[in-house]
DNA sequence: AATGAACTAGACCGACCGGTCTACTACTAT
DNA sequence: ATAGTAGTAGACCGGTCGGTCTAGTTCATT
């Protein structure tokens, strides 16, 4: 009765056919780059994942999905149960692109700690630049978008979403132990700044988003790196 | 053929009518406190107010909103023209209503301007709190919460929004004047302190909403008295 | 050559969307 | 008394929503 939906599996599974087997099951990750089913599922996440951003998640239909992606109903269904499941898929790719193209770089440690925050900065300042420059828009965060959208609606979003955040936290608290072992920062209660920096990134993405305006960003993130909430004195 | 709308005139119009002319058009600012009709059009937005915030804007069907206010559908379209005009006349109630309720008293003078800002830091938990008593879940701030919904699809909601947070901005920015003059403060951006306060703000209100967690309010956000932006140097 | 699974195609479904329309009621002004 | 207007009622509209279903196609395996 209940369908196959091979998605769960392609996340993980792709990645470890390293191996020098040529002949075998796994069709994805050799010779043919452009494969058809792995590419019609990614072709829906990259479409629903654009869509969902410059837009929002209740104005974008799974016919809208399916038309930005050159692929029809019956595919879609193949590959997802739901829209919301579609969703979830698309967060957990958002966030392992997000790391791999920036969080990795931007955090490395290649520079004193805080200053790497600065460049996190800068780099979200760059990012929303470059979307507001091909679409006329400041589109702001996909991940805070989602979050305000469809937190109080979808549990399993809500969900999924917290934990993205606490990984980011956890990002963040990286660069703040690392600050504090260099001698650069004293007293402070790590976890909790940590998420206020976090809180701080997104209010100064909402607020480019309503202004339209991305040079909020450029006067308002680097202060990110000014803030510290004390140790708890009890 | 376009029908008469009366909403677009009873923002402005009712404030003005304290002429004394007794006899003629304007039946809603005297005598009868509670006639009908306004009292229709004041259950659609509470209503709309209430449904909205509490889920989303494309959540809530103008239906839902009808069916929640005890209305019917013919009334509301006499009333306004579209789901979207609604929308708007219910930002324009809520930010009234946040000022006459809130911001007034707590950004008032009786207290040094820095603990007036924890004082609204304080609110705002309490406000959630209550909130979330009653619903369940925090649901964050009616304005950041649309403003990140609608920015992109309806500009008319993004402006109205814009202006609210310009106005939020100028009584933050009040604030910031007064310390600035008790002494208390030297060598900020006081505009851009005042949008960095509100940034941080709106950031921890979302976070609180996705952790669906209002302790988060209690810890960070009485830090938003710390925040500067320094007076730029050229 | 045949089998079965993975995938694609697209017609179809009931529910609901925002919005319209006509008829009716209640009240005001003359 | 009457005419006009503001407001109410609720059936109705075309369109779109997320999702289903059946029939076909492609392809690896035997």
């Amino acid at each position: 009765m209940e369908a196959e939906h091979p998605q769960r599996k392609s996340a993980e599974d792709t990645v470890e056919s390293g191996k020098f087997v040529l002949d075998l099951t796994d069709r994805s990750t050799i010779i043919t780059p452009m494969n058809p089913p792995l590419d019609t599922l990614d072709r829906i996440l990259k479409s629903a994942s654009e869509l969902m951003y410059s837009r929002s998640y209740a104005d974008v239909g799974v016919a809208a999905i399916c038309e930005h992606a050159g692929v029809k109903k019956g595919s879609f269904y193949h590959f997802f149960p739901s829209k919301r499941d579609l969703t979830l898929a698309v967060l957990d790719k958002s966030y392992i692109d997000m790391k791999e193209n920036m969080l990795d770089a931007v955090f490395a440690s290649d520079i004193p700690p805080l200053e790497r925050l600065l460049r996190f900065a800068e780099t979200a300042y760059e990012f929303n630049k470059a979307v507001a420059q091909d679409t006329g828009q400041v589109l702001g965060c996909p991940f805070g978008n989602l979050a305000i959208e469809l937190s109080t609606q979808e549990e399993a979003i809500r969900l999924k979403l917290e934990r993205i955040f606490k990984k980011l936290n956890a990002n963040i608290r990286q660069v703040l132990q690392d600050a504090v072992d260099a001698g650069d920062l004293k007293d402070i209660n790590i976890d909790a700044t940590a998420q206020a920096m976090i809180a701080y990134f997104e209010g100064c993405t909402l607020l480019a988003k309503v202004h339209n305006d991305v040079e909020v960003l450029r006067t308002l993130l680097p202060q990110v790196a000014q803030i510290r909430i004390p140790a708890q004195q009890l």
